[in-house]
DNA sequence: TGTACATCAGTGAACGCGCGTTCACTGATGTAC
DNA sequence: TGTACATCAGTGAACGCGCGTTCACTGATGTAC
């Protein structure tokens, strides 16, 4: 049953799709190789002729998830919507940092390298869009919202609680505009002086 | 091999210690129910006459854990403390929430409300210390700080690159300086409005 | 206080199950002529 | 352009392994008298 190389390519392709949205919603030890290669509409054993290992299918998803990140057009609307109660509530198509950053410890090194890579053009990207007075200034607040951002998606994807999870969602907006205009920092750095 | 009453109690705190710190340095899925009870010096068969279940072991370690949890004498050492390099490398012995709330997606309803309540009770000892002008300005604080040290301290320990790991920690710290001065929020204030 | 015995905390072998990985096989692909 | 055949992508049974959980058993505990 061989198929064509483009054949191939395409299938390759469909199992680094499913396995990310796989990924992000049932963590990596939950999902089995059967269970990412059914989805990509095959059976299990041809697998290996894509990936060397599960732990190698893990670092090239990383990669390809973080890969086809969204550019950032209004930082408002940016930042609102990833901060929202979807994107809350649909990991799979999310954000592969919130959905796997908690399961990278231990993780091998490639997926930890491909994960630094990602985080690296996420900083970089959000640093480029974002008010400050000089590049030091724009990455240090790139670094603390991105943060915040991931550490509230997170921390509302983790409990029981609607309302406490709404308001981490909405409190963490507000404390991200509160900071985020550059008078309010220069003030603080004159007060502080 | 019956033990007395004092000894069982013993031994079941013991069980919830030693999950505790396997837990959060593997994860759950990671780490066996034998290697919990071998971790806590008895056999595995002996764990069901503690806990129903590995999942109620899970909700009662998260609730355990968390209750356990530092007060806030110097918010300022505090912050520094957590968003510290020992803290990065040592999450067997460290905050609950950063070492697992990545975890808590695929795990039972009980599991999920314990989180909740630890979370819920560290948001609010932090308003208590938080400076601001009311009570709803401090929780806003105190949730954004929150989620940018928990989600500084997940990225800082998901990746391979030791450089970007050490400036997570250091700039978000300084981000959270920056904003945290009560005259800084009442600038950002004046200019918005 | 001393004795007989019911209780039950912990032991360790055993269970069914799903996992990652391997491998002999199949048959369409694509190339040599 | 047409044909013969080597290649190799995908199939599905099989492997060894470790998991959560069960259970018959052991023997120290603690109570009834």
């Amino acid at each position: 049953m061989k198929v064509s190389q483009e054949q191939k390519a395409q299938n390759r392709s469909r199992i680094l799709t499913e396995a990310g949205r796989l990924f992000r919603e049932k963590g990596f030890d939950a999902v089995s190789v059967a269970e990412v290669m059914k989805a990509a509409g095959m059976t299990h054993g041809g697998f290996y002729g894509h990936f060397q290992s599960k732990d190698d299918l893990v670092a090239q998803t990383i990669a390809h998830a973080g890969g086809s990140q969204s550019m950032i057009d209004d930082l408002s609307v940016w930042i609102d919507t990833y901060l929202s109660e979807p994107h809350r509530e649909h990991p799979e198509q999310g954000c592969p940092m919130a959905a796997l950053a908690g399961f990278m410890r231990q993780q091998a090194p490639e997926a930890r390298a491909s994960m630094a890579r990602v985080l690296a053009a996420q900083i970089a990207t959000l640093t480029d869009v974002m008010p400050g007075a000089d590049s030091a200034e724009r990455r240090r607040a790139a670094i603390g919202n991105w943060s915040a951002m991931v550490g509230a998606l997170i921390l509302a994807r983790s409990i029981d609680n609607p309302a406490l999870s709404d308001e981490l969602l909405s409190e963490t907006r507000a404390w991200i505009d509160a900071g985020r205009s550059p008078d309010a920092k220069s003030a603080a750095r004159n007060t502080a002086t």
